[in-house]
DNA sequence: CATCGGCCATACCCCCAGGGTATATCGCTC
DNA sequence: GAGCGATATACCCTGGGGGTATGGCCGATG
């Protein structure tokens, strides 16, 4: 009994996502009846009321949200599993890493050339993928190895830190704390800082220097979604930001000045990869790259 | 397209596993036949053949390998996704947190009041593993938390020491290295060790001291299950052994003398979740575990 | 070398579960 | 109370998953 099916778990998924089971239906490109049952049997088949209906809609009850959560993790687990079967029929399987736009220029040919110098190196392929992804990517089997950076902590997934960086201060021209004093995290938090959207609580902490340094002052400051834009909110004066020096070396202007931060964890670039993968490439891929691990890198 | 069926993945596990689609078919009770098409719609929609056939069975592919491996996981997080729903649907949900039988009676307590001491903490239930099942309790979803001893690394799971303590070597009364010198792991490595049965290499390379000091002597030494057994065959003087402080202490017998290993890593209790749980509970039974921890854990 | 036995694939049939359409029912709004 | 926008129910139909029978292949066996 219970044998639940993954059509069962892509339809909840769908209705959980978009509240009513019509929309569902249209989005799965459905009728609604069939969908409506076949929610009741996975309800029934759980022993478990998965959602509250009323006249507007539908919304999860506590047991609908836990099954969501479940669901994103299997549904993952097959879209994985279906993406690395494929890759493995292929003759010579190439070993797939992925990096977001700087690091895949930077850190990511430094690592490849460490691996292709192995004796048993296979063929690897880049692939430039977009910020915030690369863990996804990883989880879904699309690719073997990711390089992500600070906060090194991915659900599923296994790290090495690689390198690591200071972090600086990005502070707006004229403003008050750019007098040229070396600053604590303590100065900054009193501050606006720039909000990545979507971002998971970790890396809430991490960019706003809570890691270290704990602070119960709200967070304030404008949502940005790449670097370009945090580049901007500060230059506007709207935020001060804690960025990796290596930005700040790339974003030299007059309306920003840089300043260090004595006591904000470095920003760490390191290699992920599905945790508990038994892939000998894999293996040796991460170990070939760990030989560019430098100290600042044992922070993190 | 590629929508592959849970059906498909489990029949899949099944003809692997066994080797052959007929005795498959017989263990999932039904008909060959259906199997046969079944695997084959399942190597139509992958594109990817699965099975090596011939007049006496099948055997995977390397495409087939990593499915299986693929597979295991995918079930596991359905199985998973099942048993938090059904929990998660119950009224005053209960935290159910395992460990085998030493550990359940002596850490796992002093966690669980470290946890009912919390304003917030609801309702906990204790359950009893065998030796080496608590991490696959774990990724099915029928408990939240585990405790696990070194080496500790589980796939897909996060994990958090606890507390540690030296290990030490276990050798026959009157064995050439019992002379009441201090060992190193080395003088252990050419030694027969005992082994554990359906071991990772994780594990492989942590009981026999390779952690610490890598040896490319061969592994010998007669296999065990459980430590009633490895206690047996070193008093028989079959192997030595590198065994936890505390089960030294709770074997003293006059066939056996333990010795202090200078330089073998300690054996370390730690708590482990699902990886990436967002769960409040089990965040606040980690913290509150972790007020136990002790400066050895810091080593594991 | 003819036979047999085990195994997988194919052919063919049947039935039911999953999907469609039509409609009932329920709350809210105006 | 009429209308609207939801979900649930009733009923039908079809495709595919499962069954049986059988064919083809290959190695073992006398």
């Amino acid at each position: 009994m219970a044998d639940v099916e993954l059509r069962e778990l892509r339809y909840f998924r769908a209705v959980a996502t978009e509240g009513s089971l019509s929309r569902a239906a249209a989005t799965l490109g459905m009728a609604q009846p069939p969908l409506s049952r076949a929610i009741s049997q996975l309800e029934r088949r759980l022993g478990v009321r998965l959602l509250d209906r009323d006249n507007r809609g539908v919304s999860p009850t506590p047991a609908g949200e836990t099954l969501l959560a479940e669901t994103a993790r299997v549904l993952d687990a097959v879209s994985a599993a279906v993406h690395r079967t494929r890759r493995a029929a292929r003759a010579n399987p190439t070993l797939v890493v992925t990096a977001k736009p700087g690091v895949a220029s930077t850190v990511l040919p430094r690592a490849v050339d460490a691996y292709r110098a192995l004796p048993a190196a296979g063929e690897v392929e880049i692939l430039v993928s977009g910020y915030g992804e690369q863990a996804d990517l990883v989880r879904a089997g699309e690719v073997d190895l990711a390089l992500i950076g600070s906060p090194l902590h991915g659900a599923g997934l296994d790290v090495e830190p690689l390198v690591g960086e200071p972090r600086v201060a990005a502070l707006p021209a004229g403003h008050a704390l750019a007098d040229g004093r070396a600053l604590t995290v303590a100065d900054l938090h009193r501050e606006p800082m720039p909000q990545w959207t979507d971002s998971t609580p970790e890396e809430v902490t991490y960019w706003s220097g809570r890691d270290t340094v704990p602070s119960s002052a709200p967070l304030t400051g404008p949502p940005i979604r790449d670097s370009a834009q945090l580049v901007e909110v500060v230059a506007l004066g709207q935020a001060v930001a804690l960025v990796p020096e290596s930005l700040a070396r790339a974003n030299q202007r007059p309306d920003i000045v840089y300043r260090p931060v004595r006591d904000a964890s470095p920003y760490v670039v390191g290699v992920a990869w599905l945790a508990g993968s038994r892939d000998r490439r894999v293996a040796d891929f991460v170990r070939a790259a760990s030989t560019l691990a430098d100290p600042l890198a044992e922070t993190a």
